[in-house]
RNA sequence: GCGCCUGUAGCUCAGUAGGAUAGAGCAUCGGACUUCUAAUCCGGUUGUCGCAGGUUCGAUUCCUGCCAGGCGCGCCA
């Protein structure tokens, strides 16, 4: 189920009413609507509303509202469901739901647990998802942090709603970066620069200028023997690899820090190996897709909406970037996979257009690709931008942000935006704990309730199961405002999958813990001289700690049970 | 020059398969601790939804053109 269970009902309520007019002949209904319906913006519209009737007007060639009479007239009769139901002028169908139909939420979410908000809309549909792939030529920084994050948090959404999901990490492991590195090391090593002060001697440009390179090349000296150590084009290769292998297990255990784990981590070099490139390209010769010219391979992209074609090999005879990549998509489809998303750093939204055509070339739905741009991070603090720069190699490393702030604050910032929006990440409110913090105030809900469910056993109360606690004497407005804040949670995930926007399950679950802290301060929960309210609330509070919970699980941060 | 993203309250941002009087947090001002965690809560203030047209019953949302900011436009990866 893709949405709530009032929400269901509804809509279904909505369906019935549509055949029962058409079936009367009230109604043509020669293509049928959409039902959809949303949370009015005031309370006194109801609780759900549709602007069915609206949409329907120019087609059934009536006055919306006579429509929406119509309509209305048949949902009335849906006497358990609907208190009442309205017709607002120019059309609109305002619902308001029956009291006691509200409280199936809390009695579902304690069905339901864990898997609550969960959905089969992606049943049976393979995804492989592949995020950070950050070329392992120096630690990772803020910006793959938030790749990081927001891949991670998608592939969860997506396994929520069904989806079979691989999570992918592919390593340019060929051309020139690596020997590029190799080099860095060398120079590290030839210079007088291993000495502790020469560290911040400046390479020459083009080169990796970062400590860390200093630091391996210390690592290779130990592991080779002095005469290998001539500056050669040999000991460079030798020097990339070995720098290239240890840069990739340190970026992999800091992604394990980070909770991001991978189910495969692809080297590109396999696809050589394995004559993979060659072979994809073959094919989209064999369809005439690829041509020669002047000395090099091209594939026409500019057939399918692309600026220009693009070199897949070139005339030195050398296969380019791109080639790997149409191998490497090639192969995860003749994986299996139906559905391939790419998150990738803003920076190389250039590139769309050419995987887009690539899909056409494929012969896959251009659909059947998706990428998620991700924008920038800012570090702030104390106000003002934390000064970083790549090019000195004087970035912040994800690592100094786990380290300042934790797992937890750091991937719930990350996931707090939209991902096409810059991020401003401030580090002292990360560290706040208090109510400024939004990471602190929805895991404080979570521990809150745990921590009244401790209060209320040291008094010998467990919380009841939702068929042995009147839920009914649940009358106060915000225990009926979370409830159908609890209500929307599947739709909320339902949708942030469809949208891959991790984002909006932060949003909501800060809006459902700033329902709870504020009916916790308005109304006693544990009342001795109330047990049956006390009971029925306990049943409330525990279905809010599951779906925060969930949410919380989503994005891959922790729910502490003490704070 | 071309392309992509962004432009919503003083700040940071939600909201857009078109819907009713545009929201939240922060900041600011003023309140609430003999209390289940005050690690929290309550109240007040805040808008030409970048600008101009268009589509329509209706546009912050869709289309076109401008303006501003960011990013990208290699036989690099």
């Amino acid at each position: 189920m893709s949405e709530g269970i009032i929400s269901a009902a509804v809509t279904s309520a909505l369906h019935k009413a549509l055949c029962k007019a058409q079936t009367d002949g009230q109604l043509r209904l020669a293509v049928w609507p959409s039902l959809v319906f949303d949370i009015p913006k005031r309370a006194e519209w109801g609780d759900l509303s549709t602007t069915v009737a609206l949409g329907l007007a120019k087609r059934e060639k009536r006055a919306p509202r006579e429509i929406a009479d119509v309509i209305a007239s048949h949902l009335q009769w849906e006497t358990d469901l609907f208190d009442h139901v309205n017709v607002v002028p120019p059309g609109y169908i305002n619902l308001t739901i029956k009291r006691d139909q509200w409280f199936r939420v809390l009695t579902e979410i304690e069905r339901q647990g864990i898997v609550y908000g969960d959905s089969t809309v992606r049943a049976g549909q393979k995804v492989l998802i592949e995020f950070v792939s950050a070329n392992p030529t120096g630690p990772l920084h803020v910006g793959h942090g938030r790749g990081a994050a927001v891949g991670d948090a998608i592939a969860n959404l997506l396994t929520r709603t069904g989806a079979d999901v691989a999570r992918e990490y592919y390593v340019n492991d060929v051309g020139t970066q690596v020997e590029t590195l190799g080099k860095s090391v060398l120079m590290r090593m030839t210079q007088p620069s291993l000495e502790p002060e020469c560290k911040d001697v400046p390479l020459p440009e083009g080169f990796y200028q970062g400590k860390y390179i200093s630091d391996i090349a210390m690592a290779f000296v130990k592991s080779r023997s002095p005469t290998t150590m001539k500056s050669s084009e040999g000991a460079a290769i030798e020097a990339g690899q070995f720098a290239k292998d240890v840069l990739l297990q340190e970026i992999l255990e800091d992604l394990r820090e980070f909770n991001v784990h991978f189910d495969k981590v692809f080297e590109e070099h396999t696809l050589y190996d394995n004559g993979v490139v060659a072979d994809a390209l073959n094919v989209l010769r064999a369809k005439e897709y690829v041509y020669t010219l002047e000395e090099a391979d091209w594939l026409a992209t500019s057939r399918w909406g692309d600026d220009k074609d693009r070199v897949v090999r070139r005339a030195n005879g050398q296969y380019t970037y791109f080639a790997s990549d149409i191998a490497y998509h090639t192969h995860k489809f003749n994986r299996g996979f139906q559905q391939l998303i790419n998150i990738w750093g803003a920076d190389h939204h250039g590139y769309v257009p050419r995987m887009k055509a690539m899909m056409h070339a494929l012969g896959h739905l251009e659909d059947s690709f998706q990428v998620s741009l991700v924008q920038l991070v800012r570090l702030v603090r104390g106000g003002k931008p934390v000064a970083m720069s790549t090019r000195s190699g004087e970035f912040v490393t994800l690592r100094e942000v786990i380290d300042e702030v934790g797992v937890d604050a750091a991937r719930f910032f990350f996931l707090m935006r939209r991902c096409d929006t810059p991020l401003d990440f401030d580090l002292d409110l990360a560290q706040k704990k208090s109510n400024e913090n939004p990471v602190f105030y929805v895991q404080y809900a979570h521990a809150r309730i745990a921590s009244l469910f401790r209060m209320a056993q040291e008094q010998g109360i467990n919380v009841p199961s939702s068929s042995d606690a009147n839920l009914t004497l649940l009358g106060v407005q915000e225990e009926l405002a979370m409830v159908k804040k609890l209500e929307e949670y599947p739709e909320v995930i339902s949708e942030s999958a469809r949208c891959l926007e991790p984002h909006r399950v932060a949003y909501y679950l800060q809006d459902l813990a700033g329902l709870f802290h504020s009916y916790y301060y308005k109304h006693r929960i544990l009342q001795a001289d109330a047990l049956a309210l006390t009971l029925s609330r306990l049943v409330l509070i525990r279905a809010v700690q599951t779906v925060v919970r969930n949410g919380l699980i989503v994005l891959g941060v922790s729910a502490p049970e003490t704070m």
